[in-house]
DNA sequence: TGGCGAGCTTAGAATCATTCTTAGCTTGAC
DNA sequence: GTCAAGCTAAGAATGATTCTAAGCTCGCCA
């Protein structure tokens, strides 16, 4: 069986079952896992804290504890599954979508929104320091709502 | 007395003892306001967090609560004589340059960096949804070191 | 199919940054 | 100098996250 190995596989194959995006990743696929990975990838887009994705789960029916929530989310955002996006201190949310853009933030609510990729553009940049290598560049854009 | 009300009067008066910049601001001039104040404008553009801010205060021999440092960053940040900067969740940083402009974040140190405005350039902005306001814009270059 | 070790999950304790609480101290106005 | 409003302090409290240790599970192999 093939493997995909590259860094964005992901961008390739948007609609992997949530039992492939598990393989591919060299995560075994436990039901915890398993259920994590459906209730965030069959949905679309989504922005959620760990705490959001716990409460979802059990309110799905799934038993799975909060420790194994965050060591989930930081094992996905490990294998590029999910991204991590900074936008409070104190609250970290995780992304599906781990392509690049950047994110509109509503202080007053707490909400994430996606801005495509195309409707913002970075026409200069400096290099970086001593030749360091430039892991991401976030984007934020704070709404007073 | 003229009192200067504008947001940004900083901008204007760069050189403002700290004796000034609290007047300004209309906060009472304390011991700790203005040791605190000291340390941190008295020595060109800074980013620091709440924690370092406190043991350099108690290394440079000024006591000072914990709580007291952390509502006065606070207070610095609304009267806008301090930027609050979210680069990491879970760690607050506070950066005295209060014009805009972005950061490098160097992520393995937490070490901040500023970018002067004018080495960055976003040409095309997305409008915010609903005809809210749009707070803030803020861009950070995230370096693998 | 059964056994087994590595890897996973768990509950609860622990940690870390930050905020709250409450009582006592300072400051500036008069 | 007096006093009220505003400020500060110590420690308790909070909220998010991580750690710990003990017990399960998964999938490989005989």
């Amino acid at each position: 069986m093939d493997k995909i190995l590259t860094g964005n596989w992901k961008s390739m194959r948007p609609y992997a079952s949530a039992l492939d995006r598990l393989r591919n990743a060299g995560l075994r696929p436990t039901r915890q896992r398993l259920a994590l990975a459906k209730l965030l990838f069959e949905n679309g887009d989504r922005h959620i804290t760990a705490e959001d994705l716990h409460s979802e789960a059990r309110n799905a029916g799934v038993s799975v504890s909060l420790a194994t929530v965050y060591n989930t989310l930081h094992q996905f955002t490990q294998t590029e599954l999910l991204r991590e996006v900074v936008v409070e201190s104190g609250r970290a949310y995780f992304d599906t979508n781990t392509t690049q853009h950047s994110h509109f933030f509503f202080e007053k609510s707490g909400r994430l929104m996606d801005i495509p990729a195309d409707a913002i553009e970075i026409s200069q940049l400096p290099s970086a320091p001593d030749g360091a290598e430039i892991s991401g560049i976030d984007v934020t854009v704070r709404i007073d709502a």
